[in-house]
DNA sequence: CCCCCGGCTGGGACCGGTCTCAGTATAGCG
DNA sequence: CGCTATACTGAGACCGGTCCCAGCCGGGGG
């Protein structure tokens, strides 16, 4: 059956269930017509041998394809984003091509993307989801083809291209702890991303390393509202709080306004990523620099080195970068 | 030559030039060894029809694609990818995949990127790009297939959605003409965009119609960035700005909370879009809202309706909305 | 008992490229 | 002048699906 570097082919599955290519394709297509039994022996053909049907040759006689194709503007003021304009950018450099995909970060969504990709004909595949299910969900289609996975923190996932967490927390609590500051509170993103557990955890490292003890930990969802209703329920005896992204922060510093506080005077403030707002925030705000382009460009290295199968670190981490403005201070005792 | 709905094959290109599919596939890759009059006459052939490979069929027999193929976030803070989202889903939900590239807004660019799709296989088109420039290159290429433009704020260039600029600007407009304001300042985005150049003649329009005599321009790149510049340089005697988006708003915000002016009581702001930061500048934004998604879904009826001959109007145009917050107010004297 | 009809299945052409192999001039050499 | 090497071109198979048409089988009607 399958030569070389091809999936199986119809004739593989008519092979194995003993009928024709025809048939086959009447069962994919959903044709009447079909006694249960042969229908039966097709679809557990398909399934044992891992049967995708091959999109570029339906399309070639069909002359359809049904779908739209996207031209959509760069978008770099959004971390993930940028990583993925960058690696189109560079793979261009390199003579490949990209399509795209966006959907919800569930296993279902990804796997179909996934799956659809595929039939479509890709070389390599690169996904920005930073959830442990979905790395699970990419695994288990097994496609035979490269992956590679951006902005995982540098976990060890297969081929990754990522910044190191660690060390970009690490800067932030390094620089509140160094202006004095000792309670020290934690504002992490949702539990279902990698990227903010690993936060969180280094977070809780950090403190424990100077024998402090963490704050009560608190949880956003990323976005600027939740951030401004975590600030609601900051520990009161905290003197600086640590956000795991600079959208919380801004959220935090609308709540904190509101309510009276003077920023960094009462409560010292670190963001993270280093987006576009962060330098207009009132104060501008003090955060960790991410150089997400830079993943992206390292993506299609590690993706044009498989491909070579030339053996390559497959695990590549960037160092992030302390920005410091004026949302952080000494503490004010 | 071509039978319906399908382009040229190499067939008719070969025809054409008087050689054999093999001495076009030939000249396609670049082969040496090829008589350079023989090559011209292909060359010119190729030109004549217009022929474009098919990458289908291509794929198909090398089992190659050379693309990468990426899944990314859903991204919903941005307005013309929130669009493109809401586009996919909808696409998904009649029946239709969707594949993205993202692009430079040159004419070059997006024609490479337009033609890539048609290589790669599209039945149809969104582009979300606001320049004249792309319009009339989308349109050189001309493709024979369905093609809709996104937020292109009620031009006519054939189908489209788009959400009215001119009842956008208005909302914001009469809000503050209602308010009080006669002095009131506009910055605009970059001229290259249609829709910046909307919202300056709709923006100017209002001021006329009232008999009030518009104030001297400004302009950003969107950017918070080139809000805060722009701040610097408002006319002393203005008492209520009209942004073009919300981004270059909260870079003004900034700069007038540095600089001691207090907002609204010394000066009125007003941005556009609605994103997600609006909510939580300091204080929030007076905004008008678009409903990006709704684009996104109005353009899969578009499209649908195209790809079935339906006669449907052609240009479809959303409604925006006013958020009032807290950054307008009536004038001080 | 034969024929026809309908349900189900198979065979082969075809989509538009690339690949392999072979063929035809022309030039070069002895 | 004949033979081989070389430059250029052409013919046909093939990739993996879908389409059209034919064939097989069993059952019901004449």
């Amino acid at each position: 059956m399958a030569r070389d570097g091809r999936g199986p082919s119809m004739h593989d599955v008519a092979a194995r269930a003993g009928v024709s290519h025809q048939t086959v394709s009447r069962v994919l297509n959903d044709f009447e017509g079909i006694r249960p039994e042969t229908r039966e022996r097709v679809v557990a053909a398909i399934e044992q041998l891992g049967y995708r049907r091959n999109l570029a040759a339906r399309a070639l006689v069909t002359g359809r394809t049904q779908t739209i194709g996207m031209i959509g503007p760069v978008v770099t003021d959004i971390g993930p984003l940028s990583t993925l304009h960058a690696l189109e950018r560079s793979a261009r450099a390199a003579g490949l091509h990209t399509i795209m995909t966006s959907t919800e970060a569930t296993a279902a969504q990804v796997t179909e993307a996934f799956e659809f990709l595929l039939g479509r004909g890709i070389d390599a595949l690169a996904v920005a989801a930073q959830h442990q299910e979905i790395m699970d969900a990419v695994e288990a289609v097994n496609p035979g083809i490269p992956v590679v996975h951006l902005l995982t923190g540098g976990q060890p996932v297969g081929a990754a291209a990522a910044i190191d967490q660690n060390a970009g927390v690490r800067l932030a609590m390094e620089h509140l702890l160094d202006l004095g500051h000792t309670r020290i509170q934690h504002v992490m993103g949702p539990q279902t991303y990698q990227e903010a557990l690993l936060r969180r955890d280094a977070y809780e490292l950090v403190m424990r390393e100077r024998g402090l003890e963490p704050l009560p930990l608190l949880a956003g969802d990323w976005t600027a509202d939740s951030g401004f209703e975590a600030a609601a329920s900051l520990d009161p005896s905290a003197s600086a709080v640590f956000f795991a992204n600079d959208q919380m922060a801004l959220g935090a510093l609308h709540y904190l306004t509101e309510s009276g506080a003077v920023v960094p005077r009462d409560l010292s403030i670190v963001g993270f990523d280093d987006n576009a707002e962060a330098r207009h925030t009132v104060p501008p705000l003090t955060t960790v620099r991410q150089d997400f382009a830079g993943v992206g460009r390292l993506a299609v290295d590690i993706v044009v080195a498989m491909l070579a199968r030339d053996p390559l670190p497959s695990t590549q981490v960037l160092a992030p970068e302390l920005i410091v403005r004026y949302t952080t201070a000494p503490p004010r005792s």
